[in-house]
DNA sequence: TGTACATCAGTGAACGCGCGTTCACTGATGTAC
DNA sequence: TGTACATCAGTGAACGCGCGTTCACTGATGTAC
């Protein structure tokens, strides 16, 4: 019995991205093809534009059928956020991972990060939707960092020299997020125009050159 | 005849601030109060949940009143960018026409712009809707100063020292730009938690400081 | 000052559409024997 | 290998709600004479 089932199960498992063809009345992988589609409707009219009925409608299926395969239109965007998390840590950590230097890995982060803004517009988009973000704890984790840098800045207590080279490091931090976010969204929301992942690499590149050396002259 | 009017119009302008109080019937200044209502909902609630029906339901008025002052949803949200573009750029111009040097003034925009976002969250929503933006040719003229900036970068060809010059220049105030922008939507988003103007003044003071000075040490 | 009339800014009821979601159903597939 | 049955993943029709917008109307206000 169960030798009849085993290789059954390997076989599919191994022709997995092979389309299934058939009937048509199964669909090959209807839940993979639904973020798929929702992923190109985010990139190319944005999240509202989203409609389970026309995901339904693409794919030559029935309005109903989605529902076997996500609770609702905000479970499919959780879902879909969650691969879009998922594929940006991965390439993030992986660009600052061929980096020795650790200033240098983090900058290639900040690189990374802006690439993948361009390179993944719908999953970018995606991301910096507050209420999808907190609809899942494991999206919820990757937004709580940045809080913790402000407080050495913001307190008011810069008692000796300690705090002072804190509150300095921790507005350098800062100071490369909101740098790499800031030329990320501003690619995002179109203030740049349309530009590829290379030029978007190199901006990034330049611009946190300029935040490294700094804009005032170096007299020495 | 002309003497009868002339007294009257000139003392409902005085007046104009005081409520008219009266029958309920006629709304004092519905447009105003549309306005103002609006600009409420999307800082405590977000645009999607400005609806027309809600705002009327809000003023004690019937949900066709609107529609006698705005056109449509979307024409009242363009009257309200209006504002807000008017108001940002009137704070931001202040703030730097209180300093003299030049790239100092720059800096106070870049301060300014991030106190704007904090001071005014909705009007700073609102204003970074692409769809509204674009609606109105008096708003579009405020987003299309960005893209020129690149091509100095991205441009392959530096020939010569002036190109690279310009380039290092762009290069500089794209990052300043791209660092208070990406402070100011932090903060919009949400990213910081909640803070308030002086603290989010700080904070734009202290990051266009690092940019100014540079990440990496000064060995002269 | 009083009256007629135009105009403006409300009312209240309803329309209509878009869209998420549900329901009872049915065809296809896999498993047990 | 063939048959019975459970289960899964579809169908198609409809519900229902939210919400922008419209329509014919009416009360209030200002102006002309």
């Amino acid at each position: 019995v169960r030798q009849e089932r085993s290789p059954d199960v390997t076989r599919r498992a191994v022709t997995k991205p092979r389309r299934r063809v058939p009937s048509r009345y199964h669909h090959g992988d209807l839940r993979r093809a639904l973020l798929d589609a929702a992923l190109i409707v985010i990139e190319e009219k944005g999240l509202d534009a989203v409609k389970m009925s026309d995901l339904a409608r693409t794919l030559r299926v029935s309005v109903a059928a989605p529902f076997r395969h996500f609770e609702s239109r905000d479970a499919l965007l959780v879902a879909l956020a969650e691969e879009g998390a998922n594929k940006m840590v991965v390439d993030i950590e992986a660009a600052a991972a061929r980096v020795r230097d650790p200033l240098e890995a983090q900058r290639a982060r900040g690189v990374a990060y802006v690439r993948f803004a361009v390179l993944e517009p719908g999953y970018f988009k995606l991301l910096s939707k507050k209420d999808i973000l907190v609809a899942s704890d494991h999206l919820r984790a990757l937004t709580t960092s940045q809080e913790a840098l402000m407080e050495p800045i913001l307190g008011r207590q810069h008692r000796g020299r300690a705090s002072a080279a804190l509150a300095k490091k921790s507005a350098g931090l800062l100071a490369a997020q909101a740098l790499t976010y800031g030329l990320a969204r501003m690619i995002a929301d179109g203030l740049l125009g349309d530009i590829d992942g290379d030029d978007a690499a190199l901006l990034a590149v330049e611009l946190t050159g300029v935040l490294g050396e700094g804009l005032l002259p170096r007299d020495a």
